[in-house]
DNA sequence: TATTAGCACTCACCATTTCCGAGTGCTAAT
DNA sequence: ATTAGCACTCGGAAATGGTGAGTGCTAATA
């Protein structure tokens, strides 16, 4: 039996694989041969198993248990066994009646988005903010707190507000500063945060500016506010994988938990899937991440016009629902980006 | 024995409760009599706890196994037996270096305050972010977005920032926003948010505003956008209960992390502590919520001036490190107020 | 009278054993 | 090429028994 797999071997793979994402048990040759179409008696499908598991794409935890689906078997999966189902109708209606942008703000509305991605899946769902250093920016302001504070805050083109507290030497006027922010907002207009910030370097080297004091002194101030802060992560419906059996074991369950305490690693991941357009799907082991073991990760890009915002999904067990959820994620996307468009 | 406890019989008590914070394991007559300073034999302890229990102080699992402290026994300890501790010196440092508010927004600083003091305790941090509503209005700014969005900027005293985006049917020119904000500003400085509610009900009725039409779209505009939102809560740490052994049951586990997702619950057995200053604890059954079986809160509340703003606080199981926590939130809630402080 | 030693008893916990059946791989028959 | 038949494997549930920490009671002791 060479690598290329018979009509007949793919669909007993595709049948282990949907009796498991629904069992959580490893598969027997029996039940594949009872329940599905395809006449074939348990031998049978006993030789196709031993062959399937010889290419890699199943395992058996011990002599006798049925065959569990490896990492690969999904892979093949989601790639060409899984037809593309539409999303069903009440799924539909759940994530568009989620949709709406009057009275939020841009955080609450991926908040949101990330519970009702769980919600909906019944797994986890995340999002990703925006990089705000990547957005253009739209306005800054000065704000006089009490003291010698001033608050920073910071505007972009999709919504997005950012603010900083900085405390400065100076006692600054109210009038002061919002000539500062008047000579700043000319300054930067339409340039992304990220460049901002180089050309608040630039200016700060000017000849002109460096004899007006108050300017340099705004230069300054607006400066020390311009780090960004690490993007935003939504992460929502950890409780729905306390459900799963294959969690059950209390020291998985740990390690899981404390991986999405640190959300760096889960930013780092869905970042790789910044440039990919589209569905992208990590199963297991693929993504390098230890912890993410038994995990698989169904994310998709939201954007404007043709500008990639951010990153959104559901995480679950590889034994996954993808006929299900991968449409879910798209149109989940498709919406957010829709919502987010502000020609 | 009547109710009133021997000296013996608490020094007895203190030993089993201390012993028990810190194995987890029933207490044994034995234990007792062996490690502690009291020239006992087990068989007078015996009789000792025999009475105890029969005053509800204490609980046996089974006949064979030692016995447990009851929350009465906990609310006992902390009310009474507890000797106030200086927070250590460490614990005094590391409160202490997170203390900053440059280059953050005040959300930042309650988040990494929550996950400090889980960091400190070993528990989990909770902090519950000001009621922005109760706070004065310090300044607000409408910012053009595309299309027919105008983003809201509400920014308070403390330094908190609330943003709205709201969708309008007019298409507002720039000039016009600003022309808006300065009459808002006027109209409402000094006023709390919720005063600011009330105060544009008020002008909409009032006769001079009513001929103006730009001047009641600001208002209809503003008013869109008051709407409070939940306040926020800051839950970090949740991973270090999961250490606990006696949360190792993924049962009881799943209850817990279930009650915290939704945190609704979990704030307004906070806000209880809003109204009286300084310490509180809640000892396991004490709030009503029958998932907090097992877990114990100890808060404060933070403020600038007299004016309570919020409430922060550990939470863990209820054979918690009390000596240790108590001082450690007391002294955190100190250093938060000092740092809010906006003279 | 308060304390303590002694002792029989209880019961969770652990390790061991036993048993069962689902599932397998192989071989021989179709 | 498919399938029936069969011996074999091995995890998991249930039954069993021993161990020891801990108790409550009684009688001796200071």
């Amino acid at each position: 039996m060479r690598d290329n797999l018979t009509e007949r071997s793919k669909q007993i793979l595709e049948a282990i694989i949907e009796d498991y994402i629904v069992t959580a048990e490893p598969v027997g040759s029996r039940t594949v041969s009872r329940q599905h179409g395809l006449n074939l008696s348990p031998a049978t499908v006993r030789n196709v198993m031993a062959d399937l598991e010889e290419m890699g794409f199943l395992a058996s935890p011990h002599t006798s248990a049925g065959r569990v689906p490896t990492d690969k078997a999904y892979r093949l999966y989601v790639d060409s066994l899984l037809g593309v189902r539409k999303v069903a109708r009440e799924e539909r209606e759940e994530i568009r009646k989620h949709c709406s942008l009057t009275g939020k703000d841009i955080g609450e509305v991926l908040h949101e988005t990330s519970r009702m991605l769980s919600s909906v899946s019944h797994y986890m769902g995340i999002v990703v903010a925006p990089r705000f250093a990547a957005d253009v920016l739209r306005h800054l302001e000065f704000v006089k707190l009490g003291g010698r504070r001033i608050l920073v805050i910071l505007v972009s083109q999709s919504g997005a507000v950012q603010n900083k507290i900085v405390e400065t030497t100076d006692d600054f006027s109210s009038e002061e500063l919002v000539r500062m922010s008047n000579y700043l907002n000319e300054l930067v207009a339409g340039l992304t945060i990220a460049q901002v910030r180089s050309r608040l370097l630039e200016e700060l080297e000017n000849a002109k500016t460096r004899y007006d004091a108050l300017l340099s002194k705004a230069l300054r101030l607006s400066q020390q506010s311009l780090p960004d802060k690490d993007s935003e992560v939504f992460l929502e419906g950890q409780s729905n994988i306390l459900e799963l059996p294959e969690f059950a074991d209390v020291g998985r369950m740990k390690e899981i938990f404390r991986a999405f305490e640190e959300k760096g690693q889960l930013v780092s991941l869905l970042d790789q899937c910044l440039g990919a357009q589209g569905i992208n799907i990590f199963i297991g082991a693929e993504s390098r991440l230890s912890q993410m073991a038994g995990l698989s990760v169904i994310t998709s890009t939201y954007m404007t016009g043709r500008n990639t915002l951010g990153v959104l999904g559901v995480i679950g067990p590889t034994r996954m629902g993808y006929a299900k959820v991968i449409p879910i994620v798209d149109y989940t996307a498709k919406m957010v980006s829709r919502l987010l468009e502000m020609e």
